[in-house]
DNA sequence: ACCTGAACACCGTTCAAGT
DNA sequence: ACCTGAACACCGTTCAAGT
């Protein structure tokens, strides 16, 4: 045990892919996608570029792999639930909450697809879809409905909360939103306009969870439990 | 009827927003999200920034458009079928090809939500939807969970497409896919090893189609028709 | 009203040089 | 093996000037 095995907590720490994704995911909550430039990371890490370069390929590696760190820590934790429904659920909402406090990771999710972070989702609602009965050689193609249902449902859902930006009001967005609704051509848009006010008063992760609920319930439907 | 009215086919057309976004959206086809500058737009269209800069805001707006343009067409046609149902497949299924056919569509739709295009969709699914006998006050509820699906579906499945590239082979990616699946640890992936010839087979126009079926057999399971 | 094109500020990435 | 920092090529956008 030298005196260099002390580190006082405030000394710059090494260098590591670890402490670099950790500082991207920093900066791209706090100032979104544009946020996450080398030139601040640089400043932040306090080195040059060339030193991030040596522990990361590029900026798309380093997003993929800020990505793949608040998704894997939303699914760390075994969901709970008594059915195997109610632990879809729980897994499907643990990602929503994920991606709607981390809302840049939706792009991001719906650019990689068949890549790394992707499967870590379909494994996770894969398990629980076996569970509930369906039959075998239909596994592949009901897992892959609830993870493109999971993963749309929360990137529109993020996409929203862009436009709001950080400090704004939802209630005033959703009436702003409405109002809109509301003025729309009634030849193009008599539908639309007819659901404006349920527009406005709808809860984001209500009608996420009725999503779920709904796909589910198709997934049921369509492949009843033997028996 | 002066000589000018007169314009031969092959001389430079002036300048419009019309033909800027239509530019845009060819240059996206050909190259991909990165093919789009304003230096390349420029020399296509044998002018300065500034003059594209008169006829749109910004890139963004641009982007907008070109999405715009892409979606608005493919929901032009009225879409064909004997039942609400077979209708919402008809149109889900143009939109799928056109995201196909454009596949940097997708990460503008998911990046855009409650903004111009989306709604051309929620309406044309939301027509159908009412039709299909879904009480009045779900109706906001269930279009949104439609059209989470089919912009989560299509969204991603022009990502594997992207990760391809244009010339690749299907079959020859589906396969190396589905071996590295294949490889992965079976502590953390049984369910995944499991599907990975599944994965393999699949198609992915008729995987999406049974994903709406399946969407819609959940509708009806929750809001059965009156009777 | 519409277009030109040089210029600005900023970006991701590279690389010779250091330790 | 790991880090430094100047330099390169390229980007979106602006704006004074033209017609």
């Amino acid at each position: 045990m030298s005196q260099q095995a002390r580190r006082s907590p405030r000394r710059t720490e090494a260098l590591s892919r670890e402490r670099i994704v950790e500082a991207a995911v920093g900066m791209l909550d706090a100032a979104g996608e544009g946020g996450l430039t080398f030139r601040a990371l640089t400043e932040r890490l306090a080195t040059g570029p060339g030193a991030i370069y040596w522990h990361v390929a590029n900026k798309g590696e380093l997003l993929a792999a800020a990505t793949d760190a608040v998704v894997a820590a939303a699914l760390a934790a075994e969901p709970e639930g008594a059915s195997p429904r109610d632990r879809i659920r729980a897994l499907a909402l643990g990602l929503f909450d994920a991606v709607d406090a981390h809302n840049w990771v939706a792009a991001q999710l719906s650019a990689s697809s068949w890549q790394v972070t992707t499967p870590r989702i379909f494994e996770g609602v894969g398990r629980h879809v076996s569970a509930m009965g369906v039959p075998r050689e239909q596994w592949f193609t009901v897992t892959s409905v609830v993870v493109q249902y999971i993963l749309g449902a929360a990137a529109q859902n993020a996409a929203n909360a862009q436009v709001l930006g950080p400090g704004a009001d939802r209630g005033e967005f959703l009436a702003k939103v409405s109002t809109a609704w509301e003025e729309l051509d009634p030849d193009d848009y008599s539908f639309t306009r007819t659901v404006a006010q349920q527009m406005r008063e709808h809860d984001d992760r209500q009608q996420f969870l009725d999503g779920i609920d709904l796909v589910l319930a198709g997934i049921t439907a369509v492949h009843p439990p033997a028996g």
